[in-house]
DNA sequence: TAGTGGTCTAGACCACCGA
DNA sequence: CGGTGGTCTAGACCACTAC
C-alpha cells in the first residue's frame, strides 16, 4: 500500500529541469553537514558572515538557507546570539511529536515503562513499513505509556537494527527520539501519522487494563529521516477516555 | 496563526517598549483588505512594484509581507503570471482541512447529504465554542457525507446565525468553506480539531447504518477567521474501518 | 516581447545579547 | 562594547507566462 505523505491533490508535475537556485545549493550543504553531524545539536553554527564566505555566496543568499532549515525544525536562531542546531529532547520538542492531550489540564511529560524489547527478523508489516529486505534484522519493543501518571497508551516500536548497532541492550530513555540523535546520529525531520477507531480486542484490553471492546484510538506512525529514510515504524493504541488527539489545520 | 499574534502594540509608528517591523506593518494592511474583501478570492492582487509604490515602501518589502501571507495559505503567488488571493473551492483546499483518506486508493471528492437545517438558540456546547452570548443565535446543520460513494461520516455543523444572514434558507453546497468565503465574506484561516475514539449510540449507529457500540472517531473541530474569531462549531462522526485520518507533523 | 514573480548581491542600519 | 541575527533598500539579472 503506497502512503501518500500529503494531500491527492499535490501530484502536479515537476518541471523536470536542472535549475537548482543557489540558496537551494546551500540549504542541501548544510543539511548534508546536519545529517553527518559535523555540527552537533545545540552547537553554535558560524556566522552567516562567515559562511557567507566559506561557501562563496552573499550573506543574504545563507540567510535564506538557514530560514528555510529553520522553517523546517532543523535550526533555531536566536536575535543577538546566534544559529543553533535544533535539540529534540527538550519539552518543547516532545510535544512536537506527541499530540495526545488530556481534555482538562495542561499536559505534564509523559511516562513510559517497557514491557519487552527484542532484536528479532521482521513481520511483514515492518519489512513494508521500514523499507527492508528480508535478511534485515529489526528491534522491536513494547512499551505502555502515561500521562499525568494514568496508563493510557500500549505501542509497539519497531526501527532496522542496522541503523541502530546496540540499541537492544541499552537501557530506553522516556524520549526515544534524542536517543536517536544523540547515539545513533539519527535526526527524526518528519512523521506521518495515521488514525483509526478500533475495538480493543482481549490483549489489547490485558495490556492497558480495561475491557476488551472498548473504543480505542490507533495511531500508526511512519517517521523518517533528514533523507526521507522510514526508520522508525511505530502502532499506538490510545486510551481516549480522558484524552483527545490535537490536531491544527492551517 | 503565528503572524496574528497577541503583539500589545499598534501600528503607530515608532513606540519605544514595542518594535513592528515595516514589512509586518505591511502584512497587516493586506491581510485588512483581504479580510474586507477588497480583493476577491480568485482575483489577482497588483504587482509588486505597484504595490510598493502605493505603500511607500521598497518592493522586498512588499515580498516579504506577500511571501508570509502566502506561507499563511492566504494568497497565491505564481511565477510569471502574478499574485492571487487563494481560493477555497478548488479541490486543493478541500483537502486542506479534510484529512480522511481512504485505506487503500487515493481520495475522490466527499460528498454529502443534508438531514435537517434549523435556526435556533445555541445550546451550552454551541455557547461555549462559538464564544456566543445566551440571546445569540445559531444555524445548525446535520450532514452525511460519503467518500467513494461509501457512507462514513454524519456531522453536526454550527455557525452564529449573525454572521451568516439567509444561511437557514439557502441550499448547501458540497464546499461549505467557499459559501462562507463568497456568500458571507468568512475567510477560514485555521481549524482545531480534537480526536476522541468512541462507541456509537443506539441513534448514531442508526444514522450510519451500522451496529450499536461500533468503534468510531470523534472529530470536534473549532474554525476561525482570519480576525481568529471561532466561526464554526462541527462535530464529525467518522467510520473508519475503511479510512483513516491523515496527520503529517513536521 | 512585455510583465510577472524568483533569485542574488552589496551595503546600511536596527534590535538584541552577553561580557 | 563587539558580535549576532533581523530589517530595509536599490538594483541587476533570471525563469516563467501570456499574448
Amino acid at each position: 500500500m503506497e502512503r501518500t505523505g500529503d494531500d491527492p491533490t499535490t501530484a502536479a508535475g515537476r518541471s523536470e529541469i536542472g535549475y537548482r537556485p543557489l540558496y537551494r545549493q546551500v540549504y542541501d550543504k548544510l543539511l548534508k553537514r546536519l545529517a553527518d553531524a559535523v555540527w552537533q545539536p545545540g552547537q553554535m553554527l558560524p556566522s552567516e558572515g562567515q559562511l557567507a564566505v566559506e561557501l562563496g555566496v552573499s550573506q543574504g543568499t545563507v540567510r535564506k538557507a538557514l530560514d528555510a532549515l529553520t522553517a523546517d525544525s532543523l535550526l533555531i536562531r536566536r536575535q543577538g546570539r546566534g544559529t543553533f542546531v535544533a535539540e529534540h529532547d527538550d519539552q518543547q520538542s516532545v510535544f512536537r511529536f506527541f499530540k495526545l492531550r488530556p481534555d482538562r489540564a495542561g499536559a505534564g511529560m509523559p511516562t513510559s515503562r517497557v514491557i519487552t524489547m527484542t532484536e528479532t527478523s521482521p513481520n511483514a508489516d515492518e519489512r513494508e513499513n521500514l523499507d527492508l529486505l528480508r535478511t534485515a534484522q529489526v528491534v522491536r519493543i513494547e512499551r505502555l505509556r502515561y500521562l499525568d501518571g494514568r496508563l493510557c497508551i500500549a505501542e509497539t516500536i519497531s526501527v532496522p537494527a542496522v541503523l541502530f548497532p546496540g540499541f537492544a541492550r541499552m537501557e530506553i530513555p522516556n524520549t526515544l527520539y534524542s536517543l536517536y540523535a544523540t547515539r545513533f546520529g539519527i535526526t527524526i525531520a518528519t512523521a506521518n501519522e495515521r488514525l483509526k477507531a478500533i475495538s480493543l480486542d482481549a490483549r489489547q484490553a490485558q495490556l492497558l487494563e480495561t475491557s476488551t471492546g472498548t473504543a480505542a484510538l490507533e495511531i500508526d506512525r511512519i517517521a523518517v529521516d533528514l533523507e526521507d529514510r522510514p526508520v522508525e515504524w511505530r502502532l499506538s493504541i490510545c486510551l481516549t477516555q480522558l484524552l483527545h488527539y490535537n490536531s491544527l489545520l492551517r
